[in-house]
This record gives structure tokens, sequence and C-alpha cells, in this order.
DNA sequence: GTTGACAACTTGACACTGTCAAGACGAGGT
DNA sequence: ACCTCGTCTTGACAGTGTCAAGTTGTCAAC
């Protein structure tokens, strides 16, 4: 049977409604404990379910926290969009908006966004994690693009340095690598990912 | 007793064989093995101790780990010296160096690079692993300090625009979000790198 | 040289984990 | 009525981190 089955249990099941409560309950438990103690019973538990029901949907731990790591995925898509669609139309403008959603995304739920990076969850490019990281790209490729002048960076180059440097930004900022040290001159949080991001800029504008 | 008693158990043992066997095990199985698989059993086991044995000498996992990674980021910090020592005199040459020593580091041992920005391990900004770290932004420092210009960006800034760079570079490379794809005018990866690091170089010269 | 103290481990146990095998149970078809 | 199948539960197993207690070897004191 392709499509989901129609078995429920209580009058109050829908199809795959057990499947998308574990999801649920593994993309909050993501971001509530560290990833350790993120194991499939306690998904399960919190779903209500028995500890092996995750098993009739997923065939590994790795494929239900890679479920639950696409919400992440969309979420952060989701913000990405939400800020630059109240930016304005200067281009600039608003690949500025995105690398700020994306920053405050991965600050605001940063368990989640460093589990979402972690080698081993995409088990191959067709994934549901993959996907989703592709949907994201996609929106930064269509903001880059935007900004694109005759003389400037290439396509490809230019969103990859874009994604690398708020990602590199807020990865070495959650890992504690980076604490914005008042003596070298370099302010708060907000401060450095403002001009971090204007730093960025001359990569585009030049030849 | 402060500084390491003398007990040892046969005659080879000297003071501290123990937790050097058991730090080395845990470096070599943190790249050996997916991360969730570094049990404190299986670095019992490869330094040929009892499971009970690493609790003598780190409070918890965490711990153990974290004292596996610093050596980890102690290798890194060696390779970006090396790098650097050995290209010539310009500034910019010697920061380059630098960024493709700690890129090549990090492809060559993907596992503990990416476990030693995982946030958790570093429990306190006097732990083994941030003291290491440290370390290792210090020869980062020196390097930015040497390509300074009176209208440059300001010294912390520099190095943390560099240390995201490649960081973000190579983490989103290894989580597998970076495919070099030839369609977009992204060429393989070490000429991705190379091209990367040269879009950074602008940030630094102009005022 | 016997005694005691003590560090360095080992052994054993506990609750917990991921995964597999087998069973319960209701729905749908014949 | 009977059978089948998908959904989920129950039960089991090896493996895990951590704690408590026991063992062993070494040193200092007397």
């Amino acid at each position: 049977m392709l499509a989901g089955g129609t078995g429920k249990k209580g009058e109050g099941s829908r199809p795959d409604d057990v499947r998308a409560a574990l999801v649920a309950a593994a993309a909050a438990l993501i971001e509530e404990l560290p990833e350790s103690r993120v194991s499939l019973r306690a998904v399960a538990r919190r779903a209500g379910v028995s500890h092996a029901a995750p098993a009739h949907y997923f065939p590994s731990r790795a494929d239900l926290m890679a479920a639950g790591l696409a919400e992440g995925f969309d979420a952060l898509t989701a913000r990405m969009l939400q800020r630059r669609d109240t930016a304005g139309v200067d281009p600039w403008d608003r690949l500025k908006a995105i690398g700020l959603g994306y920053i405050a995304f991965a600050l605001e739920r940063p368990r989640t966004y460093a589990m979402m990076f972690q080698p081993g969850y995409i088990t191959s490019p067709d994934s549901v994690l993959a996907r989703a990281g592709d949907r994201c790209r996609h929106v930064l490729t269509l903001a880059v693009a935007e900004t694109r002048r005759p003389d400037g960076v290439d396509q490809g180059l230019g969103v990859a340095f874009a994604w690398v440097t708020v990602h590199g930004f807020v990865s070495l900022l959650t890992s504690g690598m980076l604490d914005c040290d008042p003596a070298e001159g370099v302010g708060p949080t907000p401060e450095l990912a403002d001009r971090l991001l204007s730093l960025m800029r001359p990569a585009y504008d030049g030849g």
C-alpha cells in the first residue's frame, strides 16, 4: 500500500498521525536536550507511542533525526523569506535581511541549527534533509542573483561565499570560539554580525 | 598528592601513562568512528584498561572527549604553523597559507574537526579545549596583524572574518551542503577554496 | 618489617539506549 | 466466518554512562 493506510487506533487518529507526531516530537526534543539525550525512546514517549513505534516509520535513529532536522531547515527557510519580504527593494538590503534572518534563527535554535549541519545525517542527495537544505539554498541563490553585476563574482561562488560567511559566523559563535572580545575591538553579537555582513559586500561589488 | 602519583601496576607503566593512553585512544576513535559510537568503553578498550578507568581521570564522557578534541586543536595549530613557515614573506601569502593549512586539516580529519566545534564540549573558558582553541586563534591573530593596513579593518574583526570564512567553508563542505555544482560555475574543492580565500581579500585592503 | 593510608585501578550493578523478533488487534476483502 | 495485512505493542538483547564497592600495588611511619 503506497499512500497512507487507514489503520487507526483511537477515533481521533488520522493516517500518518503517528508519523507526524514523531517528527514534531523529534524537532522539539532536538532543541530542548543535548544531542546525546535525544533518544528514540524519549521521542516516542513525547509522541505518546511505544518505544518501538518509530521503527515502523524510520529505519534508524538517524532517519528520524533527519526528519526532525528537515523541519528545522524549513523553519529556517521560512524565517529568511519573511525577513526578505519585509526588507525594501534594494537587492543588497534584501540579501542582508536574509543573512540576518539566518543568523537570528541559528541563535534562537542553536542546538537544532548545529545538528542540521552535522555530517552523517544526510544519507543521500535525495534524502529529506538534503532536499530541505536545497530549498534553503535556493532562497539564497535567488537573493544573490538579484545583486548580480556584470563585473561581479559568478553566481555559484557568490552563493557559496554568502552562505559560508553566515554559517561560519553562527557556527563559531555557538561553539564558543568567537567570544566577542572587547579588548580586540569587536563588539557584541548583533553589531559583529552587521559588520561581518558589510565586510562581505566588496566581494560582490568589485570586478 | 598533587603531581601524578607513582602508582604503577606493571613494570612498564609510568605516571599518567593511562591518562595519556586514554586521550590518545579517544583522539584516534573520534576520527575512526561516528560520534555516537565513540563510547567511554570503546576508548577504554582501545587503551587497554577497564571500562571504568576513564572515570578516574575524567568526570564524565564529555571531559574525555574534550581532552581528545584539544589534541585535535593542537594538531590543527601545528598544521597552520607549518604551512605558514613554508610560505614566503608576503603577509597575505602567509595568511592564505594558514587558511589552506586549516582547510587541509579539516578535510583530512573531518570527524575530529566537526566535533571540535560542536557546542557542549567547552564547559568553561578555562577548559583544556577552550585553551587549545585560543592557541589556534592566536596563530590566526598574528597572521592577520601582519597584513594590517592603516585603512584596513580592525584586528578583531579581521580575525573573525578570516576564521568565519575558512570554518564556514569546511563546515558546509563536510556536512554535504556545499556540493560544488558545476552547473553553477563552481569548480572542485581546492579551486573553490582558493577562490573563496581570494574573495576575502578586498575586505582587508579597502577602507 | 609490619602496619596503615592511599592512589590507581577493577569488578559489579543499575537504569537507559537502539534494534530486532514476535505477538495483539482492528479494518477490508472474499 | 475466515484470512491477510498494516499498525503498533511487548519483550528481549547487547551495549552504554555512571556510581558503589572491592582489589592491588606503593609509599611513609613506626
